[in-house]
DNA sequence: AGCACGCCGACT
DNA sequence: GTCGGCGTGCTC
């Protein structure tokens, strides 16, 4: 007997191995097993069990140990294996790895260490290379192979090889494929005075925030949950216990803490628009039919009763429901909402969720436990044995799309899904992304609509500003921040004891500082684009890279001293209003101001019991929260969007407008929103100014047909990135050629530049293939694959991406 | 000799 | 997707 098994980050395709007479009982599809690779050893996972090879190889190797008792996944969830391997372009693989708790997969370690014979061997004799490497063995004992080549400033593995050849250096293995202990990190104070554990600490200010912290917080705390509030990593940690200022320990994970944060359940009574989306999700359960559904309605339309009464559905059916969220730290309330209906049944899956815990979720699911699994993309992966329902809240988020490899869209993939398990697929949104809406329009989704805000409330009025009318800041090159009718609604709003949101979509002070003598901007050192100026920090700050220096006062190309920080980031926006309004206390927020979780919770407190009367941010200010004494959103400027070299610029403009629109009027009296804006007659900011979902994405169709785009067309981008400017011109120009003569029905636009041309130290060129059918694209594709690759690019496919940058 | 680097097939 | 063997050509 043969098992083909698929060994993440090693092999593109499966490799066959011999089952041993003594596991044939054991192996089965769907467990891991460890293998013999090379001149070592890899786990990975059986896909296939044949009684041939199917291959011609002489000598095909044996399967040395079997890890699982019973598969780590259900058949359906391998199906979706296999389908992201081949629609994504991904090795199967590496498909399994993202779909497996983390630990189950891990590659073994590689340490490089001196032998006895290489600790008593004289370095003098030794080239220059082996000398360096040795000598940073012998001083540190022992390092990962990539660590010691780089210490040791060797290119190459040649000189490692050596001394392993000659027997002065052994590397030994270590595995890391063992599921993580049901155990967490905790962390304590030395029983000592906080104010003696400080002064011992120094000046370190990362330890001193995690001191504080636990002094205030009395007890020991979970090391995840200190990073997570702090926004450090465990590196600070332990920099305090080497420090002896606190006691590291592991104790068993606790019950899981609860989002619901003991609210009560309460059951809405459904109107008619919500009991026909119930019905419709009934039908299709009952019947075990495939059946997306698109369910639309405003924010406060009552989308989570409809399903939490589907879910309730699927579970009398004797079947489980997946909840998709966005991101789980952004849509608490659906969280806790699901979990205050179903309480012990429902798993959490995260992202910040510390790897026991997770596993810990992950095995209620797979031990059936647990019926009702919510979390973001990933939790679309969860082991349930029978789903009969999948729900994709907010189904237009780009967060649903991972770019990473494998790069796929798990709201696309929910689909796939509920047609292979013959289920129906609940797909919200208030603001349906075209692909949702194209699906509708050819008949293969139902849409149904919920016009009413439960509760009665009305749509805020929305008036346009055109700024070419208005006029301009002293200062600002002839911009306008605060046209005469937001300075006036902001002064009407408040004087009614009302708050206010203001949007603006870029961060710091100025996106920009320019030199008014040559002319030139200043840019990231590693990336095209240009630093932005943050006062606060007095900093400039790469916003791609993190790159951060000081404010110069002379330009560094022409040595002239007019340097202007031109245009305007929430900073300056914060600041202006300080001047507008002397005394009304606001506040930002953005992800410069909550790098930590607590200063997100934080500003949303104060905000929400008024001790913040405005609130300016970028989109975070537009998702989910519910202010009900919020009867203004101002938009400072809806044109930063627009202006993207994307075919998306438009659908995420009108949807970023239509979601801050829908934070003004949420209590009882109606809300206000005023779009400032260069282009009036834009149809994103048209539409979302007379909440006309349907005439924008009708109109967006025909913007994607018309210019042959995603959904009307399918598209796939091959990107290319090198250090070197040359090597990724080259790589690009012959997958170029490898493209010509060009497949039937592909139309192929590149090679060129990115249009972020270098990003992180990295050049970038890219190829956009179109084309009306999938199948020339994937023959496109394979194409540009089969070419080998200098070592130095890195090539990647995106299939259906949601962004061309 | 020592080493970097590119090439290319193999990995089962 | 990565490894590792091999050839080439540079430098000491």
């Amino acid at each position: 007997m043969f098992a083909h098994v698929a060994i993440p980050r090693s092999a593109p395709a499966p490799l066959v191995y011999r089952i041993p007479e003594a596991f044939e009982d054991a192996v089965q599809v769907g467990i891991r097993v460890r293998v013999p690779l090379r001149r070592r050893q890899a786990t990975g996972v059986v896909i296939e069990v044949s009684e041939t090879s199917g291959i011609e190889s002489t000598s095909i190797r044996e399967i040395l140990e079997v890890l699982d008792e019973r598969p780590l996944l259900p058949d359906h969830i391998l199906a979706l294996a296999r389908f992201i391997s081949s629609y994504y372009r991904c090795p199967l693989g590496t498909a399994l790895a993202t779909m497996l708790p983390a630990g189950l997969l891990r590659a073994d370690t590689e340490q490089a260490e001196p032998t006895p014979k290489g600790a008593g061997t004289d370095l003098e004799v030794l080239p220059e290379k082996q000398r360096a490497i040795l000598a940073a063995l012998l001083e540190h004992r022992k390092l990962p192979v990539a660590g010691v080549l780089a210490r040791a400033g060797a290119g190459s593995r040649t000189p490692l090889d050596a001394l392993i050849h000659a027997g002065l250096v052994s590397i030994r293995r270590s595995r890391r494929d063992r599921p993580p202990r049901s155990e967490v990190g905790a962390v304590a104070l030395v029983p000592e005075p906080i104010d003696e554990l400080l002064e011992r600490c120094g000046r370190a200010p990362r330890q001193r925030e995690v001191l504080n912290w636990l002094a205030d917080h009395d007890g020991p705390a979970l090391e995840s949950e200190v990073c997570a509030t702090l926004g450090c990593t465990l590196s600070v940690i332990r920099a305090l216990e080497t420090k002896a200022l606190v006691h590291r320990f592991r104790q068993a994970a606790a019950k899981k803490p609860r989002w619901s944060l003991g609210g009560k359940d309460v059951r809405h009574e459904l109107n008619s628009e919500q009991q026909a989306a119930v019905d419709a999700v009934q039908e299709a359960l009952a019947d075990g039919r495939y059946q997306p559904i698109l369910l639309e309605g405003v924010t406060g339309s009552g989308k989570t009763e409809v399903y939490l009464r589907c879910l309730e559905g699927a579970l009398a059916e004797g079947r489980q429901g997946i909840v998709l969220v966005p991101e789980i730290g952004l849509t608490p309330a659906t969280v806790g909402a699901v979990e205050r209906r179903f309480g012990s049944s429902v798993a959490v899956l995260h992202s910040a969720q510390a790897e026991g815990e997770r596993w810990r979720e992950w095995r209620t699911i797979r031990s059936g436990e647990a019926r009702i699994v919510v979390g973001p993309r990933s939790a679309l992966f969860a082991p349930l044995e029978k789903p009969g329902l999948i729900v994709v809240d907010e189904e237009q988020d780009a967060a649903y799309k991972q770019q990473e490899t494998p790069r796929y869209n798990a709201r696309d993939l929910a689909l796939v899904l509920g047609r292979d398990l013959g289920i129906p697929v609940l797909l919200c949104s208030a603001t349906p992304s075209t692909e949702a809406a194209f699906l509708e329009k050819r008949g293969l989704a139902r849409r149904l609509q919920l016009t009413r805000r439960v509760g009665g409330g009305v749509l805020p009025k929305v008036q346009l500003v055109d700024l070419r009318h208005e006029p301009p800041e002293p200062g600002e090159q002839g911009r306008t921040l605060f046209s005469a009718p937001l300075k006036e609604a902001i002064t009407e709003t408040l004087e009614a004891d009302r708050q206010v949101i203001l949007l603006m979509q870029r961060r710091g002070w100025a996106p920009v500082l320019l030199c008014r003598d040559c002319g030139s901007t200043l840019e990231c050192p590693d990336c095209s684009i240009a630093l932005v100026v943050h006062r606060r920090r007095h900093s400039l700050e790469c916003h791609y890279c993190g790159h951060k220096i000081g404010v110069p006062i002379k330009c560094p190309s022409c040595n002239g001293t007019l340097l202007d920080a031109v245009g305007a980031g929430t900073e300056k926006v914060a600041h202006h209003l300080g001047r507008l309004f002397p005394g009304v206390p606001s506040a930002i927020l953005d992800r410069d101001t909550v790098r930590r979780r607590s200063g997100l919770e934080d500003t949303l407190g104060a905000f929400s019991d008024g001790r913040i009367r405005i609130l300016v941010g970028t989109q975070m200010v537009a998702k989910g929260h519910h202010f009900p004494s919020v009867t203004l959103t101002g938009v400072i400027s809806a044109d930063a969007l627009l202006g993207l070299p994307d075919f998306r610029a438009g659908e995420r403009t009108f949807q970023l407008l239509t979601q801050v629109a829908g934070r003004s009027g949420r209590g009882a009296e109606p809300g206000r929103v005023i779009i400032q804006t260069y282009h009036p007659e834009h149809p994103a900011v048209l539409h979302a100014a007379n909440h006309d979902v349907t005439a924008f994405t009708e109109e967006e169709l025909r913007f994607r047909r018309a210019f042959g785009y995603p959904p009307v067309t399918r598209m796939a981008l091959i990107g290319f990135e090198s250090p070197s400017i040359d090597q990724v011109r080259r790589a690009a120009e012959a997958a170029g050629r490898s493209l010509r003569p060009t497949p039937e029905g592909v139309r192929v636009r590149g090679p060129a530049p990115s249009p972020m041309e270098r990003l992180r130290d990295r050049w970038r060129w890219q190829i956009l293939l179109t084309a009306a059918e999938r199948p020339p694209l994937r023959q496109a594709l394979a194409r540009v694959e089969s070419l080998s690759l200098p070592s130095d690019v890195h090539r990647l496919i995106d299939v259906d991406p949601l962004s061309t940058l």
